[in-house]
DNA sequence: CTGCAACCTGAAGTCGGCTTCAAGTCAAGC
DNA sequence: GCTTGACTTGAAGCCGACTTCAGGTTGCAG
């Protein structure tokens, strides 16, 4: 980390994208091979990265935090140009789907802020009757792993409990 | 899944307590070798569940929501009484946690949204100048992954971009 | 033209959150 | 009292998203 000046030529070497991007060189290989991002080489095989790679970093990492996987990431990414900056209806396009996992996302969130709140607001100590039972419901976008969890069985789904739990 | 009956006593089998949670058996076994939910035994080495385990549970799948790892969840649950209903004061204080751990990330998002609905609305093409780069700084508590990304050097962390990105 | 940081590769390792497997035991309805 | 499905265990496997490792190459400042 002594040198690593820019060059001439405003191509990126791996270490000034990791640097910019704030992921690993590891991470952006990784994300070569998964054909996220794409690089050119220099005669000694170096990877050079234009610096419209900074953008689709961001797209990806935007959307991880929508809650898509890299491979999700990767089906929006190909909708998008590769040698040019993108137009306002490719953009559009994406940015209406995010949009919309957004909102999902936020919805979500805020159905269980209401019902948290509504167990202390109300005192009551069941959640059965809170509802916060129901409120984990089937695959919120949300959390780590939360994709693949509670759903089992579509029809039988978790009908969660009835009854006091004062235990 | 022909018999299944609750029994005469209201402890269920691990069964039982997959359907009402929408977890697996697998999954439940795994939870209490987390500790995170306790199971008396039969006389035949069985697992027989009080109706609060679902209680425990729908935490912990609450928590998982909000971006908590199944670790922190225990810290959480370990807050909380094991043998009879928490009291609001018990109550009040997980729930203020999540409370904050909720709006964090609802008000993530809503940057994150806006951010981008923001780079529609100009009509601006450069992410840079939006700042959807900047949006990704370090590690939002939501999405897969997310927790351990762009942690790397707090120093001279991610400084996304700068200039023209018409490549 | 040398020395050293930065780069290269493929394979293997890690971590969280489970699932699957094999081989055996329990319990309840006929 | 037997059959059959639900249960038991530990170990291994899996997936996503990376990181680490070993051993070798490149490129630029001095």
């Amino acid at each position: 980390m002594i040198a690593n000046r820019p060059g001439r030529h405003d191509l990126l070497t791996i270490g000034q994208l990791s640097e910019r991007s704030g992921l690993a060189t590891s991470a952006l290989r990784y994300y070569e091979r998964l054909g996220l991002i794409h690089a050119t080489r220099t005669t000694g095989n170096q990877r050079r990265y234009t610096r419209g790679t900074l953008r689709r970093i961001a797209f990806v990492r935007a959307a991880q935090r929508v809650g898509l996987s890299l491979d999700e990431a990767k089906v929006a990414l190909d909708r998008l140009p590769e040698h040019r900056a993108p137009s306002g209806t490719e953009w559009d396009g994406v940015a209406q789907s995010w949009q919309s996992r957004i909102d999902e996302q936020i919805t979500e969130l805020e159905r269980l802020k209401a019902k948290l709140t509504g167990c202390i607001g109300c005192g009551c100590l069941s959640l059965t009757r809170c509802g916060l039972y129901n409120a984990a419901d089937r695959a919120g976008a949300a959390g780590p792993g939360a994709r693949y969890l509670l759903t089992r069985d579509p029809a039988t789904g978790p009908e969660s409990a009835e009854g006091d739990f004062t235990e």
